[in-house]
DNA sequence: AAAAAATAGTTAAACTCATTAACTATTTTT
DNA sequence: AAAAATAGTTAATGAGTTTAACTATTTTTT
């Protein structure tokens, strides 16, 4: 009795790439979920405080290894780090704006681009979650040693570059 | 002249853990909007895609590793497994059920359970992604061997394993 | 120098996914 | 028989996202 519903098909095998995809995505998801119960105790999202990070020029942002940022960061970049489109930003900046944690300046050499800095508020939340942030980590990885943490960076690192460069 | 808009501060130092949560939550972020683009095309999200995936009992889904499957899924398991909550659930199968791609099933023995099956236009679409989605990946790792893979599956299950049991 | 193209960002409308709180219905436990 | 637990829904709401059409500014081309 080969019933559909209730046995796995034979084209869905059990595949090591497929594995690590959903576990690489479950992981994440987690990370967000994680995230969210530290960020809400600070009036922020995941999201949004990823972008008080760049604003923070976190030096573990995969896009600032990749591209230059001496400058205080633009909406534009945002968007290429975050993956998403210029609209969203806007929205996003909106939103951190009325929450008085960051600030629009004009750049004096382009006055079309509008360079974007954290407030005082702003460096306030990222220099208190940072402890958490650290502890959290330090506490999920515990069990691997720096030889194998490289070796995983550096695999993602290289999903990512293939994956960005194909664009 | 140390100014804070422009300098990363001193307590946002560059480290491996922050390394690689940053390049897990990028590279989840790439993979979604892979799938979305390959999804699309069949008038389904990636998020859809993932539910049609679970009431296929694809063997590669990390929640089918940790509990037992056999019978078709119910609303509860695709919350635990994907980490939303059952109204969310209840809604996303409105939408696919909309797009009678799955029908839902009251339990005989338990008439409080509703068992999620797909339609045939359901598998139809589960059938034709599958080829596309792994000639994606087997694309996306093809530089990494077999041991490597599993080493980084194994690092991504431990990690996962931590963050779940701690809740 | 003027016109065209490119760049940076915004606005508006719409959608997906997600939440919490309060509810119904059914089954299990006490 | 009553209380508690379980499965799912409804309603209201919100965050984050997109695309299409727009303004403003700068750069390139002619």
């Amino acid at each position: 009795m080969s019933n559909k519903s209730r046995n796995t098909p034979v084209f869905l095998e059990k595949t090591l790439d497929l594995s690590l995809i959903f576990n690489i995505l479950d992981l994440a998801n987690q990370l967000k979920i994680n995230g969210d119960k530290i960020c809400q105790q600070y009036g922020v999202t995941t999201q949004q405080w990823l972008i008080l990070l760049h604003l923070a020029h976190d030096p573990n942002i995969p896009y600032f290894e990749r591209e230059d940022h001496s400058l205080p960061v633009l909406a534009s970049e945002l968007a290429a780090s975050l993956n998403v489109t210029r609209p969203n930003v806007t929205n996003l900046i909106q939103i951190l704006s009325q929450k008085e944690l960051v600030e629009q300046i004009t750049d004096q050499a382009d006055a079309r681009r509008k360079r974007l800095i954290l407030t005082e508020k702003g460096w306030e939340i990222v220099r208190e979650i940072q402890p958490i942030r650290i502890k959290t980590n330090e506490w999920l990885f515990e069990n691997f040693g720096n030889d194998q943490k490289k070796d995983v960076l550096n695999f993602l690192q290289r999903c990512l570059m293939k994956i960005t460069q194909a664009k």
